[in-house]
DNA sequence: GTATTTTTGCAACAATGATGCAATTATTTT
DNA sequence: AAAATAATTGCATCATTGTTGCAAAAATAC
Protein backbone atom coordinates (compact mmCIF):
# COMPACT_ATOMS: atom_id res chain seq x y z
CA UNK A 1 0.00 0.00 0.00
CA UNK A 2 2.65 2.46 1.04
CA UNK A 3 4.71 1.51 -1.82
CA UNK A 4 1.91 1.68 -4.13
CA UNK A 5 1.96 5.70 -3.02
CA UNK A 6 5.44 6.23 -3.32
CA UNK A 7 5.68 4.60 -6.77
CA UNK A 8 2.81 7.04 -8.12
CA UNK A 9 4.72 9.73 -6.69
CA UNK A 10 7.89 8.27 -8.11
CA UNK A 11 6.18 7.79 -11.61
CA UNK A 12 5.16 11.37 -11.82
CA UNK A 13 8.38 12.48 -10.92
CA UNK A 14 7.24 14.42 -7.48
CA UNK A 15 9.38 14.41 -4.43
CA UNK A 16 7.55 12.13 -1.85
CA UNK A 17 6.79 14.41 1.17
CA UNK A 18 4.56 13.67 4.35
CA UNK A 19 1.87 15.48 2.60
CA UNK A 20 1.66 13.88 -0.36
CA UNK A 21 1.75 10.68 0.45
CA UNK A 22 -1.27 10.90 3.71
CA UNK A 23 -3.34 13.21 0.79
CA UNK A 24 -2.81 10.14 -1.73
CA UNK A 25 -3.51 7.98 0.70
CA UNK A 26 -6.57 9.65 1.43
CA UNK A 27 -7.52 9.16 -2.24
CA UNK A 28 -7.19 5.59 -2.84
CA UNK A 29 -8.77 4.78 0.90
CA UNK A 30 -12.00 6.26 -0.14
CA UNK A 31 -13.71 5.75 -3.07
CA UNK A 32 -15.64 8.67 -3.36
CA UNK A 33 -14.65 12.22 -3.94
CA UNK A 34 -12.96 14.86 -1.82
CA UNK A 35 -13.11 18.75 -1.03
CA UNK A 36 -10.54 20.90 0.02
CA UNK A 37 -12.58 20.55 3.22
CA UNK A 38 -12.50 17.28 4.00
CA UNK A 39 -9.16 16.94 3.24
CA UNK A 40 -8.28 19.17 5.42
CA UNK A 41 -10.79 17.60 8.35
CA UNK A 42 -9.35 14.35 7.64
CA UNK A 43 -5.37 15.34 7.88
CA UNK A 44 -6.34 16.83 11.04
CA UNK A 45 -3.79 19.44 11.97
CA UNK A 46 -0.92 17.77 10.32
CA UNK A 47 -0.58 20.26 7.70
CA UNK A 48 -1.15 24.13 6.32
CA UNK A 49 -4.04 24.79 4.65
CA UNK A 50 -1.52 26.26 1.98
CA UNK A 51 0.01 23.18 1.60
CA UNK A 52 -3.25 20.82 0.84
CA UNK A 53 -4.10 23.89 -2.04
CA UNK A 54 -0.91 23.09 -3.46
CA UNK A 55 -0.46 19.91 -3.15
CA UNK A 56 -4.30 19.23 -4.74
CA UNK A 57 -2.88 21.53 -7.81
CA UNK A 58 -0.24 19.79 -8.36
CA UNK A 59 -2.06 16.68 -8.79
CA UNK A 60 -4.61 18.02 -10.95
CA UNK A 61 -1.24 19.05 -12.74
CA UNK A 62 0.29 15.77 -12.90
CA UNK A 63 -2.78 13.88 -13.85
CA UNK A 64 -3.22 12.05 -10.59
CA UNK A 65 -6.60 13.79 -9.67
CA UNK A 66 -8.88 15.28 -11.36
CA UNK A 67 -12.01 17.60 -10.93
CA UNK A 68 -15.26 17.33 -10.21
CA UNK A 69 -18.33 19.54 -11.17
CA UNK A 70 -20.83 20.26 -8.51
CA UNK A 71 -24.13 21.16 -8.47
CA UNK A 72 -23.77 23.07 -5.46
CA UNK A 73 -20.84 24.82 -6.67
CA UNK A 74 -18.03 23.51 -4.50
CA UNK A 75 -14.68 21.88 -5.60
CA UNK A 76 -14.60 18.51 -5.65
CA UNK A 77 -11.50 16.26 -6.65
CA UNK A 78 -11.71 12.33 -7.53
CA UNK A 79 -8.61 10.08 -8.26
CA UNK A 80 -8.06 9.66 -12.53
CA UNK A 81 -8.72 5.85 -12.52
CA UNK A 82 -7.73 5.67 -15.87
CA UNK A 83 -4.26 6.43 -17.72
CA UNK A 84 -4.58 10.27 -17.73
CA UNK A 85 -0.99 11.92 -18.71
CA UNK A 86 0.51 15.28 -17.45
CA UNK A 87 -1.93 17.96 -19.31
CA UNK A 88 -5.15 15.69 -20.78
CA UNK A 89 -7.42 14.17 -18.60
CA UNK A 90 -9.39 11.08 -20.02
CA UNK A 91 -12.36 12.51 -18.25
CA UNK A 92 -15.95 11.36 -19.85
CA UNK A 93 -17.41 9.68 -17.01
CA UNK A 94 -20.77 10.90 -15.27
CA UNK A 95 -20.42 12.44 -12.27
CA UNK A 96 -23.24 11.02 -9.56
CA UNK A 97 -23.94 13.20 -6.18
CA UNK A 98 -25.94 11.15 -3.77
CA UNK A 99 -28.73 13.79 -1.66
CA UNK A 100 -28.40 11.60 1.32
CA UNK A 101 -24.96 10.74 2.06
CA UNK A 102 -23.21 13.99 -0.01
CA UNK A 103 -21.09 11.62 -1.38
CA UNK A 104 -19.96 12.26 -5.23
CA UNK A 105 -18.86 8.87 -6.87
CA UNK A 106 -17.34 8.59 -10.41
CA UNK A 107 -19.35 6.87 -12.48
CA UNK A 108 -16.43 5.54 -14.15
CA UNK A 109 -18.61 3.17 -16.12
CA UNK A 110 -21.49 5.61 -17.20
CA UNK A 111 -19.93 7.41 -20.24
CA UNK A 112 -21.48 11.31 -21.20
CA UNK A 113 -23.95 10.74 -23.77
CA UNK A 114 -23.54 13.79 -26.87
CA UNK A 115 -25.83 16.09 -27.76
CA UNK A 116 -27.09 17.63 -30.57
CA UNK A 117 -26.15 21.11 -30.87
CA UNK A 118 -27.62 24.17 -32.32
CA UNK A 119 -26.27 25.62 -35.69
CA UNK A 120 -23.33 27.36 -35.16
CA UNK A 121 -22.21 25.63 -31.50
CA UNK A 122 -18.86 23.61 -31.68
CA UNK A 123 -18.39 21.54 -29.22
CA UNK A 124 -15.05 20.39 -27.17
CA UNK A 125 -15.74 19.04 -23.45
CA UNK A 126 -18.80 17.94 -21.50
CA UNK A 127 -19.63 17.55 -17.98
CA UNK A 128 -22.47 15.90 -16.19
CA UNK A 129 -23.58 15.39 -12.78
CA UNK A 130 -26.37 13.52 -11.95
CA UNK A 131 -27.99 13.86 -8.20
CA UNK A 132 -30.21 11.13 -6.58
CA UNK A 133 -29.86 8.62 -4.47
CA UNK A 134 -26.87 6.02 -4.39
CA UNK A 135 -27.06 2.30 -3.75
CA UNK A 136 -25.60 2.70 0.01
CA UNK A 137 -28.69 4.93 1.00
CA UNK A 138 -31.60 3.05 -0.63
CA UNK B 1 -40.19 47.54 -21.36
CA UNK B 2 -40.02 49.05 -18.48
CA UNK B 3 -43.30 47.90 -18.24
CA UNK B 4 -42.68 44.39 -18.56
CA UNK B 5 -40.42 43.94 -15.71
CA UNK B 6 -42.95 45.81 -12.95
CA UNK B 7 -45.28 43.17 -14.16
CA UNK B 8 -42.44 40.25 -13.36
CA UNK B 9 -41.91 41.75 -10.30
CA UNK B 10 -45.55 42.29 -9.59
CA UNK B 11 -46.18 38.70 -10.58
CA UNK B 12 -43.95 37.42 -7.81
CA UNK B 13 -45.48 39.84 -5.27
CA UNK B 14 -41.81 41.43 -5.01
CA UNK B 15 -42.01 45.39 -4.45
CA UNK B 16 -40.93 47.30 -6.63
CA UNK B 17 -37.41 48.99 -6.19
CA UNK B 18 -34.59 50.29 -8.05
CA UNK B 19 -32.39 47.33 -7.45
CA UNK B 20 -34.71 44.93 -8.64
CA UNK B 21 -35.56 46.55 -11.72
CA UNK B 22 -31.97 47.56 -12.69
CA UNK B 23 -30.91 43.70 -12.20
CA UNK B 24 -33.85 42.19 -13.88
CA UNK B 25 -33.36 44.70 -16.81
CA UNK B 26 -29.56 43.38 -17.24
CA UNK B 27 -31.07 39.58 -17.33
CA UNK B 28 -33.74 40.72 -19.74
CA UNK B 29 -30.88 42.71 -21.97
CA UNK B 30 -28.31 40.45 -22.16
CA UNK B 31 -29.41 36.46 -22.65
CA UNK B 32 -26.19 35.11 -21.61
CA UNK B 33 -25.71 34.15 -17.99
CA UNK B 34 -24.38 36.94 -15.36
CA UNK B 35 -22.11 36.14 -12.52
CA UNK B 36 -22.60 37.99 -9.04
CA UNK B 37 -19.69 39.96 -10.50
CA UNK B 38 -20.75 40.79 -13.57
CA UNK B 39 -23.75 42.23 -12.35
CA UNK B 40 -22.08 44.71 -9.81
CA UNK B 41 -19.84 46.02 -12.43
CA UNK B 42 -22.67 46.61 -14.45
CA UNK B 43 -24.98 48.49 -12.14
CA UNK B 44 -21.69 50.74 -11.62
CA UNK B 45 -21.78 52.17 -8.16
CA UNK B 46 -25.32 52.30 -7.72
CA UNK B 47 -25.79 49.21 -5.15
CA UNK B 48 -24.58 48.27 -1.98
CA UNK B 49 -22.91 44.42 -2.88
CA UNK B 50 -25.06 42.64 -0.20
CA UNK B 51 -28.48 44.18 -2.13
CA UNK B 52 -27.15 42.61 -4.97
CA UNK B 53 -26.71 39.30 -3.33
CA UNK B 54 -29.88 39.26 -1.51
CA UNK B 55 -31.50 40.34 -4.70
CA UNK B 56 -30.40 37.26 -6.38
CA UNK B 57 -31.39 34.76 -3.83
CA UNK B 58 -34.69 36.47 -4.08
CA UNK B 59 -35.10 35.87 -7.92
CA UNK B 60 -34.08 32.34 -7.60
CA UNK B 61 -36.40 31.70 -4.69
CA UNK B 62 -39.13 33.43 -6.61
CA UNK B 63 -38.36 30.76 -9.63
CA UNK B 64 -37.13 34.32 -12.02
CA UNK B 65 -34.12 33.24 -12.40
CA UNK B 66 -31.81 30.10 -12.02
CA UNK B 67 -28.54 28.89 -11.06
CA UNK B 68 -26.34 27.60 -13.84
CA UNK B 69 -23.35 24.46 -13.13
CA UNK B 70 -19.93 25.73 -14.71
CA UNK B 71 -17.08 23.86 -14.79
CA UNK B 72 -14.93 26.37 -13.22
CA UNK B 73 -16.69 26.28 -10.14
CA UNK B 74 -18.18 29.94 -10.33
CA UNK B 75 -21.87 30.77 -9.52
CA UNK B 76 -23.86 31.93 -12.36
CA UNK B 77 -27.06 33.22 -13.03
CA UNK B 78 -30.08 33.22 -16.12
CA UNK B 79 -33.62 33.93 -16.41
CA UNK B 80 -35.87 31.28 -16.68
CA UNK B 81 -37.89 31.40 -19.47
CA UNK B 82 -40.24 28.65 -18.77
CA UNK B 83 -42.74 28.69 -16.50
CA UNK B 84 -40.76 28.02 -13.48
CA UNK B 85 -42.74 28.47 -10.31
CA UNK B 86 -41.49 29.48 -6.82
CA UNK B 87 -39.51 26.30 -5.69
CA UNK B 88 -39.55 24.11 -8.57
CA UNK B 89 -37.59 24.88 -11.72
CA UNK B 90 -38.28 23.59 -14.84
CA UNK B 91 -34.50 23.46 -15.64
CA UNK B 92 -33.70 20.32 -18.03
CA UNK B 93 -31.88 22.12 -20.32
CA UNK B 94 -27.98 21.93 -21.81
CA UNK B 95 -26.06 24.96 -20.81
CA UNK B 96 -22.97 26.03 -23.26
CA UNK B 97 -19.32 27.81 -21.91
CA UNK B 98 -17.66 29.45 -24.78
CA UNK B 99 -14.09 28.86 -24.22
CA UNK B 100 -12.98 32.18 -26.70
CA UNK B 101 -15.89 35.27 -25.12
CA UNK B 102 -16.58 33.07 -21.93
CA UNK B 103 -20.40 33.66 -22.53
CA UNK B 104 -22.59 31.09 -20.35
CA UNK B 105 -25.73 30.23 -23.06
CA UNK B 106 -28.58 28.42 -21.90
CA UNK B 107 -29.81 25.70 -25.21
CA UNK B 108 -33.32 26.03 -24.26
CA UNK B 109 -33.86 23.61 -26.85
CA UNK B 110 -31.18 20.92 -25.99
CA UNK B 111 -32.60 18.81 -23.07
CA UNK B 112 -30.92 16.80 -21.21
CA UNK B 113 -30.27 13.68 -22.19
CA UNK B 114 -30.84 10.46 -19.64
CA UNK B 115 -28.43 8.16 -18.84
CA UNK B 116 -28.37 4.24 -17.73
CA UNK B 117 -26.64 4.48 -13.68
CA UNK B 118 -25.52 1.28 -12.44
CA UNK B 119 -27.77 -0.95 -10.43
CA UNK B 120 -28.85 0.72 -7.37
CA UNK B 121 -28.53 4.61 -8.28
CA UNK B 122 -31.70 6.19 -8.28
CA UNK B 123 -31.85 9.68 -10.65
CA UNK B 124 -33.32 12.64 -9.19
CA UNK B 125 -31.82 15.58 -11.34
CA UNK B 126 -28.92 16.06 -13.69
CA UNK B 127 -26.77 19.01 -15.01
CA UNK B 128 -25.30 19.15 -18.12
CA UNK B 129 -22.01 21.53 -19.58
CA UNK B 130 -20.73 21.80 -22.81
CA UNK B 131 -17.99 23.79 -23.52
CA UNK B 132 -17.02 24.87 -26.90
CA UNK B 133 -17.08 27.56 -29.95
CA UNK B 134 -20.01 29.03 -29.73
CA UNK B 135 -21.64 30.58 -33.40
CA UNK B 136 -20.56 34.37 -33.01
CA UNK B 137 -17.05 33.29 -32.01
CA UNK B 138 -16.26 31.15 -35.13
C1' DG C 1 27.83 14.18 3.93
C1' DT C 2 27.47 18.41 1.60
C1' DA C 3 25.30 21.22 -2.15
C1' DT C 4 21.30 22.22 -4.75
C1' DT C 5 16.67 22.11 -5.60
C1' DT C 6 12.04 21.63 -4.03
C1' DT C 7 8.54 22.00 -0.70
C1' DT C 8 6.63 23.76 3.42
C1' DG C 9 4.74 27.06 6.77
C1' DC C 10 3.92 31.63 8.02
C1' DA C 11 2.15 36.16 7.29
C1' DA C 12 -0.46 38.92 4.74
C1' DC C 13 -3.82 39.82 1.36
C1' DA C 14 -7.94 39.48 -1.93
C1' DA C 15 -12.34 37.83 -3.18
C1' DT C 16 -16.69 35.96 -2.06
C1' DG C 17 -20.49 35.42 0.71
C1' DA C 18 -23.43 35.85 5.17
C1' DT C 19 -25.72 38.26 9.24
C1' DG C 20 -27.61 41.87 12.57
C1' DC C 21 -29.39 46.20 12.88
C1' DA C 22 -30.69 50.98 12.06
C1' DA C 23 -32.23 53.94 8.31
C1' DT C 24 -34.65 54.27 4.23
C1' DT C 25 -38.10 53.18 0.88
C1' DA C 26 -42.35 50.88 -0.75
C1' DT C 27 -46.94 49.43 0.16
C1' DT C 28 -51.23 49.46 2.69
C1' DT C 29 -54.68 51.52 5.31
C1' DT C 30 -57.51 55.11 6.57
C1' DA D 1 -53.02 62.13 0.17
C1' DA D 2 -50.93 61.43 4.57
C1' DA D 3 -49.96 58.28 8.33
C1' DA D 4 -49.09 53.50 9.69
C1' DT D 5 -47.12 49.26 8.59
C1' DA D 6 -44.19 46.25 6.25
C1' DA D 7 -40.29 45.34 3.41
C1' DT D 8 -35.83 46.49 1.61
C1' DT D 9 -31.42 48.73 1.69
C1' DG D 10 -26.79 50.04 3.28
C1' DC D 11 -23.36 49.78 6.63
C1' DA D 12 -20.33 47.43 9.70
C1' DT D 13 -18.58 43.26 10.74
C1' DC D 14 -17.38 38.61 10.34
C1' DA D 15 -16.45 33.84 8.14
C1' DT D 16 -14.70 31.16 4.50
C1' DT D 17 -12.00 30.23 0.59
C1' DG D 18 -8.22 30.76 -2.12
C1' DT D 19 -3.61 33.23 -3.55
C1' DT D 20 1.24 35.09 -3.22
C1' DG D 21 6.08 36.21 -1.46
C1' DC D 22 9.56 34.74 1.19
C1' DA D 23 12.51 32.54 4.67
C1' DA D 24 13.07 28.00 6.94
C1' DA D 25 13.00 23.14 6.42
C1' DA D 26 13.11 18.93 3.94
C1' DA D 27 14.13 16.06 -0.09
C1' DT D 28 16.97 14.84 -3.87
C1' DA D 29 21.34 15.04 -6.32
C1' DC D 30 26.18 15.07 -6.19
Amino acid sequence: MTVKIKDILKHNSLSITGSRQKILELFLSKNGALSHADIEKKTGESFDRVTVYRTLQTFVERGIIHHIPTTDNSIKYALCKNDCAPGHHHDNHVHFICDECSKTICLEDVIIPSVKLPKGFTPQHSEMVVTGVCGECR
